[in-house]
This record gives structure tokens, sequence and C-alpha cells, in this order.
DNA sequence: CGCGAATCCTGAAGCAGATTCATGACATGG
DNA sequence: CCATGTCATGAATCTGCTTCAGGATTCGCG
């Protein structure tokens, strides 16, 4: 029988479907004031049934997570599939990153709730385990370009191996998106568009380290020609 | 009279009381077991009385991060004062940075909570004015030091603005602030100590930037040099 | 098809803990 | 010494997460 496995489907449909409560809620009233028993409500169970599936508050946030990454993850696949000299296609990860919090904007804030500690040690390990896992594939993917370049000649290592250089760029897009959202630092700064910014910056520091080819990162139409490509090639989208 | 100056300080007194015994808490018992009434119990005033002052949880977890921020302005000072050249200085900030973070352990973690969207929200806005205030000679002595850098020659801003310069750092410290903070994150990494990393693609970066004279990050005996120089001759501490 | 067991769903009650506010204590100053 | 305003108090309120005892549903089997 696959009655196991139909019920199975159910029940992952029903944790689909909170989670697409959750986030339609949050998008509407904001993290802040997203309460469990709406999304029960709104989806038409109870409160308890929502309880089987998160342990919880934190835990369904860390869940609603977690689905994003799927999403981060597949950009970052497409920039690791791209045809193109090593150093593009990091920098390129550096656009993907800020193109999928664009396209998810309450993903940023949701993180950074979920991972601060009081939030975090509501979570269940079952999930932080599943989290870690999902998440694997955006550190491989930076690490087989690095890996890329120094088979190509473009980069050498120094000491390093590559995870410690995919760390800089990691960093330095973390904390864009921290700047990016917190409140009333952009305007004490009169930054307007801070991802253009970082892709400047980024740019700095591919050629601090070396990465052939090096770049012009005043040359403000050469990064706009290459971010323009590569949201073209590689997420096929016009800007 | 000085009457109503006595009780202006009174207050002002207890203020700080509540935040010591706040701090202490945390420091226990962590962020997440903080409770009104036992910073209440402690101090040994009724809960009434502690929100006179603070608005709700959350406005005094901002007074506190507010007080550390003295802390950390009175490092970055240091360094403005350090007679050394400015890419030297500019590396100290993040070495003050990391020193700071390493002094009050549970600043990040305040923080990360106090800034998310939730906790953010439920501030007054007076208080977040003077946190604003608070921190900004941060950007101050930063920006004082990009300044300084390109008066003397030592850097070529290219079409930026100090500002945006100091961005880039502090992104970068930002960004791993966050990496030393997130459970398990570097253990996948097998990264012993973020902050021995982080100097070193700070210097990349200033590398990046042709910030003079030209610093060689693989060589990690200068770089613990010049570390222990600081600490020594900005922080007067031994290692 | 009907039965008992197992599983699942339910939502009202429990609970924790932040926040409020009616009350009374105290100080001021006339 | 009283009238007045100010402040501290903590029990009561409120909010919203979480639990759990009971009822419904499904399943396997004779």
């Amino acid at each position: 029988m696959g009655t196991r496995e139909r019920r199975q489907r159910e029940i992952a449909d029903r944790e689909e479907l909170f989670l697409d409560i959750a986030q339609e809620l949050i998008r509407q009233d904001g993290l802040l004031n997203l309460q469990m028993s709406r999304i029960a409500d709104k989806s038409e169970y109870a409160v308890g049934t929502l309880y089987q599936h998160f342990a919880s508050k934190e835990d369904l946030l860390l869940a609603l997570m977690t689905r994003y990454v799927k999403d981060h993850v597949s950009l970052f696949q497409r920039v690791a599939a791209w045809k193109a000299p090593s150093r593009d296609r990091m920098f390129a990860i550096g656009v993907a990153d800020s193109r999928f919090i664009r396209q998810c904007p309450d993903f940023f804030r949701v993180t950074q709730y979920a991972l601060s500690e009081v939030a975090w040690n509501a979570t269940s390990p079952a999930r932080r385990k599943i989290f870690f896992e999902v998440n694997d594939p955006l550190a491989e993917v930076v690490i087989s370009i690095v890996d890329d370049a120094r088979r190509a000649g473009d980069l050498t290592l120094h000491e390093q191996n590559a995870q410690e250089i995919s760390m800089a760029t990691w960093s330095m897009c973390l904390g864009y998106h921290n700047l990016a959202h917190a409140e009333g630092v952009l305007e004490d700064f009169s930054v307007r568009d801070p991802y253009s910014l970082m892709f400047r910056h980024l740019q700095y520091l591919l050629n601090g380290f070396g990465w052939k080819p090096l770049f012009d990162p005043a040359d403000h139409t050469a990064i706009e020609a290459l971010i323009q490509r590569i949201d073209k090639e590689v997420f096929d989208e016009e800007n």
C-alpha cells in the first residue's frame, strides 16, 4: 500500500501550506505581528496541529528560512554552471546574493531574528541539522569556484585554503546585508544603493587577492555592463 | 536649589543600576532568560519603577547597547590618536573592533537581537535617536582616517567619498562578527580563529584599494607583529 | 463489514512573563 | 500642618505561546 506514503505527502503538503501562510502573514503584517493562532486560523487547522509540525514559533521560522535557502542555492548553482572566467563567477556570487535578498525581502529579517541567540535556542535540533545541510551547497559552490581559479592559475592561495578565501567575500556580503537592512544607517551615510557599493568593493577585494584578470573598480560603466551581463546570462532577467 | 538636579542624578544612577543588573543577569543566565521582574527584584525596586525608565524590555536592551557603544568609541578614538601611518590605523580599527567584541561577549548577541526588526520596533524613538548619536563618533573616526590617507597620498579615492570606502571595512568586520557568532558555521569550515582570518582579509582589502604602503597578507609573522604592536601601543595590553 | 487499536486533530485551558494602573507614600512649599 | 503634585509600588491584566485531555478518524484484521 502507498497509504503510508500518501499520508507522508499530505503532511508535507500541510507543512508547506503552513509556511506559505506564515510567509504571507509576515509580508502583510510584519514578523513582529506573526501569531501562531492566526496561521492556524488561516489554514483552517487547529493550533495543536501546527504544533505537531513545529516545536515552537521559532522552529517554524527556521523552517521558513530553510525553504528560502533552496532558492538561494539554485541561484548559486546557476552561477556555478556559468561559462565564464573564475573571477567573473566569483563576482556573480555577490550579485546572486544581492538578487536573492531583493527577491525575498523578508528573508533577511527572518534570518536575523532566527539566528539571534534568543530565537535559535528555541528551535529544534532536527531542524537545525536540516538547515545546515540545506545550506551546505552554498559553500560548496563558492569553494569550487575558488578551486577552479587556483587550477586555472587565476589565483594564488598563499597558505590559505579555498574555504578561507571564500569567507572573505562571504563576510563582506553578509556585512552589506546587515548595513542595507539596518534602519537609519544608510540615511546617515547618504548611500543611495548599498549594493552597487558592495559590488565595487567586492571587486577591490578580489583585486587585493590578485585574482586575475584584475578589474578596475572605478570603471562604473564596466561594472554596470558586467552586472547586466550576469543578470542576462545567469539569471535570464533584464536588469 | 540643587534639589531638582539631585533628583536627576538619582534617576540617572538608578538607570545605571538597572543596566548593570541586566548586564550581569545576561552574562549569568543568557539573554534568553532575562526577565524584567528579575531585574526589579535584584535592584530592590518595583517593576513599575523599571518601566518608568524603559518603555519596554527591548528599550532596556537598546539602552544597554548604547552604554556598550561608549567603550567601543573610546577604543576607536585611541586608534585615531595613534601616531602611525594611515594604513596601520585603518587596520587597527579592525583590531579594535575585534578586541571590543572579545571584551564584551554579550554585546554582539544583544545587538543582533535588538537590531532585528522584531525587537527594534519595540524600542522608543527617543532611545533610537540617542543610540545613533552615540554611534556617530565611530564613523567619524574611520572617515577621518580615510581622509588622512587621501591627504597623505596613501590612497586614491576614485570617485568614492571617504564614507563609502569606510563601508567596505565596516561591512567586512560586521560580516566576520556574524560568522564568528553563528553557531555551527566555523565548525563546518574548520576555522580555528575567525579573527586572525579577518585581519588577513582586511589587509587584502586594503591592498585592493591600493592603500599604501602595501602589505603582504601571506606574511603571518608580520601581521602578528603588527597586531602585537597595536595591542601594546594603542590598547596597552599584552597580546 | 464491524471491531479494537493506533493515530491524529482539536481548541479550551494553562502558563509565562511583559506591561499597566489604581493606590498610597512621600516630598515640596506655602 | 495642610494641600498639592510627584513618584514608587506590585497585584492585576493582558497577550500570545504552548500543552494536553478528549473526541474523531483511520487502519488492520477476522
